[in-house]
DNA sequence: CAGAGAAAATGGTATGACCTCTTACCAGAT
DNA sequence: ATCTGGTAAGAGGTCATACCATTTTCTCTG
């Protein structure tokens, strides 16, 4: 993958690319100080109120500890950060990982088909309404990535339980640029109609089918992940 | 629950504590757009520099979106917001819904056996070398409520997908909190203590079980903590 | 009446100064 | 010699104000 276009950035996103960058590519390690806001301010050549807004949200999301007085340390953010880590590694996407991907469809394995479930028996007309406008066989890839997203949005929503939409909000980002290149390929478009359309089905019978019938499509959507890649 | 004391707060927080409450209470509802910067910032008592470092953050956690030259408007964060809002949130836990710990509670028996069970087969030593000092009956609700927190990060970190780490460090704030009251009760720790023991012996066994007890720990864990409502 | 351009509103950035906290060092007392 | 307290340096926190960039609105013009 490669980086959005290098436009010229605005100082406090070009801050945060360098800071970022930085970070992971080893110039500032992990535990280590980072320079004082002065002199960091000075080498990127911003302001350092500009600076100290993107710090803050950096340290917002764990990747630096600030604290008055002490110089600001650099984070394990892998031990320290939050899930919102994931949306600023999707900004820069030339680090993440080959397998990055698949942990995160690893997670969806386990975390979608119960969100289904509660949905299932919370708001079936809800849902089946929803699957009721299915994207076409001849559909663009964009048309499928927005739709199959939407219809995750729909799961948590309806599942009665916040805590699930808030989970998917912070994997958006990286999972939409993830989408467009995984339904390029027809074989995921036409798992993903049968996927729809058994939903549908056991949303409708009631017997509780539903949890496998998702489990089932998140699992194969690992496999057809690895065969495209 | 009541709030930290109201130490004189930094201007930065006590903007972030107006903002805030301001938008849980509906001063601010969802949709509306928020006064100007320099409004807002001579309201509330501080300059538009500190006002933009909060503003900044909260738009991080997806309370608000920033454009330039649009007004700011105030999200429902419930749709946008990502999971670090559960730290904002325990910080001001007064709006913090009876039930909302329920929900985080019954999402923690979705996610946690399966990461127990990843820990389990991935690093079972480790594991059980954490398991060997577990507390004593007699311990403080702290120490039991810090080594619970531990056994969780634990059981993420060695799992091998980092993503459940990420999840698991935004639900500290909030965890924390209320781990300190669930702990207080003295049924509390004796049901822990039980699934300590059980959870060590079926990573010995290695037979598959690990998940079967996570999962029975953590309902129970879900009726004690209505029973002490 | 429609379109182009100017003005207003709002967020974004820049300067430079001063306040507050932390730490380390040093002088004085024990 | 050791402990105690103060003092200075460094780093983050805040303030004040001016100016730049984008969006929207309104007015003036054709």
């Amino acid at each position: 993958m490669q980086s959005k276009l290098q436009q010229p950035l605005r100082p406090t996103q070009y801050a945060e690319y360098i800071l970022v960058t930085s970070i992971l590519n080893g110039t500032y390690p992990a535990g280590t100080a980072l320079p004082g806001e002065r002199t960091l301010a000075n080498e990127i050549g911003i302001t350092r109120p500009t600076l100290r807004e993107t710090l803050q949200r950096l340290a917002g999301e764990g990747w630096v500890r600030i604290q008055h007085g002490k110089p600001t340390v650099v984070n394990d953010f892998w031990q320290t950060g939050g899930l919102s880590v994931l949306g600023t590694l999707a900004k820069y996407s030339d680090f993440i990982a080959n397998d990055f991907i698949a942990r995160l469809l690893e997670v969806r394995v386990i975390l979608l088909p119960p969100v289904a479930g509660l949905a299932s028996v919370h708001r079936p007309q809800k849902m089946l309404s929803f699957l009721g406008h299915k994207p076409q066989p001849a559909d663009s890839a964009e048309t499928y990535a927005a739709y199959d997203w939407e219809l995750q949005i729909c799961m948590a929503r309806e599942s009665g339980n916040p805590i699930y939409s808030l989970i998917l909000n912070d994997f958006a980002p990286i999972f939409q640029t993830m989408a467009a290149g995984y339904f390029a390929v027809q074989k995921s478009r036409k798992a993903s109609l049968r996927y729809y359309r058994n939903l549908a089905r056991a949303i409708e019978r009631k017997d509780h089918s539903v949890e496998k019938v998702v489990r089932k499509a998140m699992k194969q959507s690992i496999e057809i992940w690895h065969e495209i890649k």
